[in-house]
DNA sequence: CGGTCAAGTGAGTGATACTCATTAGTGGAT
DNA sequence: ATCCACTAATGAGTATCACTCACTTGACCG
């Protein structure tokens, strides 16, 4: 600025004033410059005091230009946010790939997310916050690509169905919304700057709610189950000693 | 408006026009009617689309004086939601008087949670979107306020872990999350207007989910329940054959 | 070397949250 | 009753942005 020469020669549009040396760019170029500006004022400053003026200025444009290739503030928003979505996407499937068991699946998605969150908090902050509440959402291409995000979990849960390792008179869609839910109430607060985000505990404490259950049903089979083992191992030793030996119960050796 | 003497007589301001005729009330009523009309305009227009103007007029006042009595329009937001939640803090210690059993207590949180989001889906709406996830929220009444909404369902945990009938190795803090957050993603739809909230059902399922967990842990206990049952009594009649039929299983006669 | 086209410009516009100098009801003191 | 201080109420004015548009100019093509 102020590298000016003299005053009020060869004005620009409808005023007067020194042009700016202009140097033409590839559009990809450009498009990605302002996309770069972009995340990084909306991620400093948030949506609302991110100012289009500061974008351009960052992105080395006039405010003018960055209307030539995106529509609005928000479309520009919406545009942040679906390229850095992309890059999640295939995170999942990659990490899914070499983890078997539903159980195993469903924490590893959860983490999965979690870390994401921890990892671009700010990116995060503005999906949460400024992009999935509101009502343009469900017509952008983010709404589809959330979608596939979450629909890996409920693919898990549907497989842990299909296999018996999960009980089939739970909504799958509940789960799923359960686990993202509680994901992210626990990741607001990390989200405003209030402590850090403990990644491991969060997904195991989802995944044994989800999994287990707060019932003490549980508890109860464990006692009937210990007291039969203690029986069957005190009977085995009866049997041994009067039988000579030869017979061993089979079934106290599986799980705990 | 229009109701005009003269122009040009005693200018308010810096300028000069006929004044409105000036009825003074008391702050209490000023205040009640710039709220009742703030409520209106937020619930049918949003946030950010109504206007300070548009509320000051229907409150019967000019735009200046709404910053008498709030010091900005979210201010104004916010104090129009602690209003209206006051009302529901007490719905909750009423409806749970009446109702036994940690389970059902759990249910009845989620419903009437539910139902209070059904009622006031536009008031419900800005305290998703433009209240909650802002930061100054932490630092209003209103945090503490929802604190105390939310706390009733972790009192209902707990209860439920001390009276034994949920387990104690799961955190009250995450069954809280995980039931608030799938209730609102469930909400969400509903809020953007695509189609309805069907209270009974979502209550029934994260319930369901949050009692009895996914996993078929029962069905695997009840086979080894079963087989440690056969054993215990193949090992019983040969002691007792052995042995003279002196000593029987005691513990085979407990529950299923 | 001249013509075309879109990239690029930056002053201007409109909307709107918020301010402030000024006016005028009202209740209490005399 | 009459004055006076106090503050409710006013509404023009201001600052800030998102967004527009008339116009300029670099780059490519023949």
């Amino acid at each position: 600025m102020s590298a000016s020469g003299q005053i009020a020669i060869g004005p620009a549009g409808r005023g007067a004033a020194p042009r700016k040396v202009v140097v033409r760019q590839a559009r990809a170029q450009r498009v990605g410059d302002i996309l770069d500006a972009a995340r990084q004022c909306f991620s400093e400053r948030g949506y609302e005091n991110a100012t289009m003026a500061d974008i351009a200025a960052r992105a080395g444009v006039v405010e003018g230009s960055v209307y030539k290739y995106f529509a609005s503030k928000r479309d520009l928003l919406l545009k942040v946010i679906e390229t850095w979505y992309e890059g999640l996407v295939e995170q999942f499937s990659h990490g899914l790939a070499g983890i078997k068991g539903a159980r195993n699946r469903l924490r590893f998605l959860l983490w999965q997310h979690l870390v994401n969150i921890r990892r671009d908090a700010q990116l995060s902050r503005l999906m949460f916050q400024e992009v999935r509440l509101r009502d343009d959402y469900f017509q952008s291409p983010l709404h589809r690509m959330n979608a596939r995000y979450t629909e890996f979990l409920l693919g898990v849960v549907r497989e842990g169905i299909a296999a018996g390792e999960f009980r089939n008179d739970m909504a799958p869609a509940m789960v799923r919304d359960m686990a993202f839910g509680a994901a992210e109430h626990q990741a607001w607060n990390f989200l405003c700057g209030r402590g850090t985000l403990d990644v491991e505990r969060i997904a195991d404490q989802i995944t044994d709610v989800l999994c287990d259950g707060l019932g003490e049903r549980a508890a109860g089979d464990r006692v009937l189950v210990a007291s039969l083992r203690r029986e069957t191992a005190r009977l085995a030793v009866i049997a041994k000693k009067l039988e000579g030996g030869s017979r061993r119960p089979a079934a106290a050796r599986s799980q705990t």
